[in-house]
DNA sequence: GCACGTGTAAAGTGATCGTTTTACACTGCG
DNA sequence: CGCAGTGTAAAACGATCACTTTACACGTGC
């Protein structure tokens, strides 16, 4: 595998599992089986490989939901949770950890969240026709909401949100 | 003030700006006024600190909820991310951090999401006249949704997430 | 009147942090 | 052959971490 495909992964995984302050760079190089030395040259400093890390995550989550519908969307979250134990949202995290005052992590995490609302803003004109604001915005609000509660609740969460989700749908439809 | 009152309050604000590790006792003592040997007679150590802080907050958000009803919930959320800017749940932004491996913190987080979840329980109750397990479910995702959607969209979406649980809750009353 | 509890100020503890540096090995290409 | 690129291993950097210690000030109650 590729180092820096590799390094990401073991990042991402450490991050999640241990929080990114808590994180130190031997755990992360020993992790990946590089020398810091050569981390460095890859992702410049910490800060730089978070927001790596949070950029390749975006992009991964993005190619999991194939279609434009509430169950990808839902299901997609899902199978996340089901092969990754997340913590709640890994963006949040390391936007509130470093206080919001790193501005490559601060902007991973409002494009992230703005690529999520586009996404959804897509799904929702795909499952009633049209455009309808207040329904994208409580449909982003199940996701978060099941992104969190599933770090406590487990991955139940999500089936909950996505029932709630295609019954808004629903009473927008027939309305 | 009494020096702990002011302590707590003092640490959960610099919590919540700068997160729980990269907040120093050196900030906290000098932000609190008061000498670091006084701390550690308070809280024992830094963890201990941060679960005084969670549970100090958990009581006054249930104080702060009057009624048992669905304004009255979100109304109070509403107020709390007014006068406070809150980046996330703070349990979960605690546990998280610390990875769940500080049990006094996990134990906080866990006794937070049960009371809130207690609450939301007695709500339902007194919204439709009858429990409705999936409901309360339900309404709990839409607050989690709302805390954490508020980080970076702003008070707006309590607006939105109260009104979804009205919604609901309506459904279910007609039914 | 003096011990005791509670506070401050400030130096010092060793450990760990992110990051840099030094020295060296391997590989592919001219 | 030689050299540039890319990697490792490991020591060293100063800063900062959570926490402890030492020394001293003040008020209250027996």
């Amino acid at each position: 595998m590729d180092i820096r495909t590799r390094l990401l992964a073991t990042a991402e995984q450490l991050f999640d599992r241990h929080g990114f302050n808590a994180t130190g760079m031997d755990r992360l190089t020993e992790g990946a089986g590089i020398s810091s030395r050569t981390l460095y040259k890859h992702v410049g400093n910490k800060n730089g490989l978070i927001a790596a890390v949070l950029n390749e995550r975006d992009r991964r989550f993005h190619r999991l939901v194939e279609e434009d519908s509430i169950d990808a969307l839902f299901g997609a979250l899902e199978t996340w949770l089901a092969q990754e134990a997340v913590r709640g949202c890994l963006f949040l995290r390391a936007w509130g950890e470093t206080g919001g005052d790193v501005p490559e992590i601060a902007e991973a995490m409002e494009r992230h969240k703005q690529r999520l609302r586009d996404r959804i803003g897509n799904i929702v004109v795909a499952e009633i026709g049209r455009h309808d604001d207040e329904l994208v915005e409580t449909m982003q609000l199940l996701f978060e909401g099941a992104t969190h509660m599933a770090a406590y609740r487990g991955v139940a969460a999500v089936d909950v949100a996505r029932r709630a989700a295609q019954r808004l749908a629903n009473a927008v439809r027939a309305s």
